[in-house]
DNA sequence: TATTGTTATACTCTATAACTATA
DNA sequence: TATAGTTATAGAGTATAACAATA
């Protein structure tokens, strides 16, 4: 080591970091959502494609604009999102009738099965993850996450992973 | 709607989803994620670059091989992720004088002082993130997040964002 | 021959801008 | 002319494999 360092010193303790709930939360995050996408990938499943699949499930005949809108991303990028589910079979664009420019999106019956399937390793997950506390404790943790996640202004049920919008001002890499 | 479809009913349904710690997790790290991207943006810094600038600051001298180990990333990568700070002035690859196959990796006191300025923003960030909770809130989550992050076998301060390890085998897409 | 770091290459994600069909 | 969706294009991130220097 030279002069001017400071090894064991660092400006940014161990110690503090692993007290930290915003870090722990970021770790946990990117932990949860990793496991979650190796427990999905048997049945051909990565996790957007069950955010979508979700939102169009809960209103479906949604235009392409209407659920761009709301996972808060660029049309263009819908396009990347539906193609996905369409060579999966698991969801049909409709020409809308009444304005021919319009896709009326709708799940298939296949999506409709996947997702009863999804349900259970859904819940598998969730024990597996929470493994390290009791029912009570967890639900105290829910809790928590939901008054932080009500407070900070999240949309129920909304992963924010799909706005990552790299808007041309901020020079951010990672989600 | 056509036959078939069931729009109000659908598996999986929007409060169940709420309530669970796993999806809050994901939902609240990339949320906790990108508010940190934000803030440190002015700085001209990365999640990525803080991670990594963190693990050499907290032993100087070490091999770049060495990082890959500890990051869970192959060497290639290491050395895009070293390119980044090092275009940034705050790091630097000595040749080893023993082996000189190595680099000896270091912060530059530019580093050194951009970790300091860091500090207030990490409180900031805290602060802002938890302010649903009270001290003893905040506390007892903080606690409960770690005994879940020790039992999934997270190391300690050491985010999983850089072990993305898509593996051959499995589809994965989404950090 | 084995190891460290680098480069070459390829693939995915995601945004912006140009384009087509429709209104 | 304005809008919905698509395609073309570009740039970042990240892996694998081939490579050069050193041991």
């Amino acid at each position: 080591m030279t002069a001017g360092e400071q090894a064991g010193d660092n400006p940014i303790p161990r110690q503090a970091l692993t007290r930290q709930v915003s870090f722990l939360l970021a770790q946990l995050g990117a932990h949860a959502t990793q496991r979650f996408t190796d427990r999905i990938a048997p049945l051909g499943l990565t996790p957007p494609d069950i955010g979508v699949l979700r939102m169009i499930a809960m209103s479906p005949g949604r235009s392409q604009r209407a659920l761009a809108e709301e996972l808060g991303v660029v049309p263009s990028r819908v396009v990347a999102l539906l193609d996905n589910l369409d060579r999966k079979g698991l969801v049909e664009r409709r020409r809308s009738a009444t304005d021919r420019r319009n896709h009326e999106l709708h799940p298939t019956p296949a999506a409709y099965q996947l997702m009863g399937e999804l349900w259970p390793v859904l819940q598998t997950h969730e024990a597996d993850l929470t493994a390290a506390l009791s029912p009570a404790e967890r639900d105290q943790l829910a809790s928590l996450l939901a008054r932080i996640a009500d407070q900070q202004g999240l949309d129920v049920g909304v992963h924010p992973g799909y706005q990552r919008a790299n808007s041309p001002t901020t020079d951010q890499t990672k989600g």
